[in-house]
DNA sequence: GCTGTAAACAAGAATGATTCTCAACAAGGA
DNA sequence: TCCTTGTTGAGAATCATTCTTGTTTACAGC
């Protein structure tokens, strides 16, 4: 028997729909993944959430892709690869920064450093393969 | 006598200008830069022309910051820091991205790679001082 | 059980950066 | 001169995001 908690219920969906994707997802896509399981569902609502779990380093945004904010789960630092063809990110799990580029940044910038975020843009492995056949 | 071709004049300056300041600027405040000395510059004509030398790669996109595209007319590799208090965007000159990763990159993700971006985020020098001063 | 308060929510209006449309103008060639 | 092509200003249109308002929910105290 779960608890009848109404009141969060919405929110706790949006944060599941997050850590359980990793196509590092939009709001838009967030909100239209969980219409058919929350029919009254509002975007504000998803926008809203989405706020406030960055707010609290909940999730992370990766910035805008095709001028649309797009958002992970995982907090962890890893790096992406953003397509141009088709916006997919994906994860690159097997590279990481080195602790000493952090460390000279810090020293550099003179400030204080939050995070740091590394991305490779690019076309993916099917993008690639759709214009090489239609060259 | 410089040759009189009103026609790019607008062109040529919205490049001299991203070319020649290191604010990464936004579509904004190159057209607030340049409305001194032209004064019927239009708004769209900025955003027209960055598109175009975005597309040609004359410049580069930094993606947006606080929901604002940033440019920047150095197309040399480099790395930024984007402060979250003022939204200023800085230059590392002193770190690059190395090699390797790029490398390692272009095989993890399989398909293409065209562009690397490394960026650290948190509080510039005078943005940090000003917090601990309210504190 | 009532009542009050605070948070979450839906719906839709408002905002604001960016893009689009269109008519006017400049350049160059035939 | 006429025609084509490219650039531009002005303002309308688009669209992701945020804000506003009124409603609902949970929960605590009585």
């Amino acid at each position: 028997m779960e608890p009848t908690r109404k009141h969060f219920r919405k929110r706790d969906a949006i944060l599941t729909c997050l850590r359980g994707t990793d196509v590092h997802p939009s709001a838009d896509w967030v909100h239209a993944q969980l219409k058919s399981q929350i029919p009254d569902l509002s975007l504000g609502t998803v926008y809203r959430n989405l706020a406030y779990f960055k707010d609290r380093g909940d999730i992370i945004s990766l910035g805008t892709v095709n001028g649309v904010e797009r958002f992970d789960g995982n907090t962890a630092p890893h790096v992406h690869f953003i397509c141009t063809g088709c916006s997919a990110v994906l994860d690159l799990p097997g590279i990481a920064v080195p602790q000493e580029l952090a460390q000279a940044a810090a020293m550099e910038a003179g400030g204080k450093i939050q995070s740091c975020q590394l991305s490779f843009t690019g076309l993916c492995a099917e993008c690639h393969q759709n214009q090489e056949e239609t060259q």
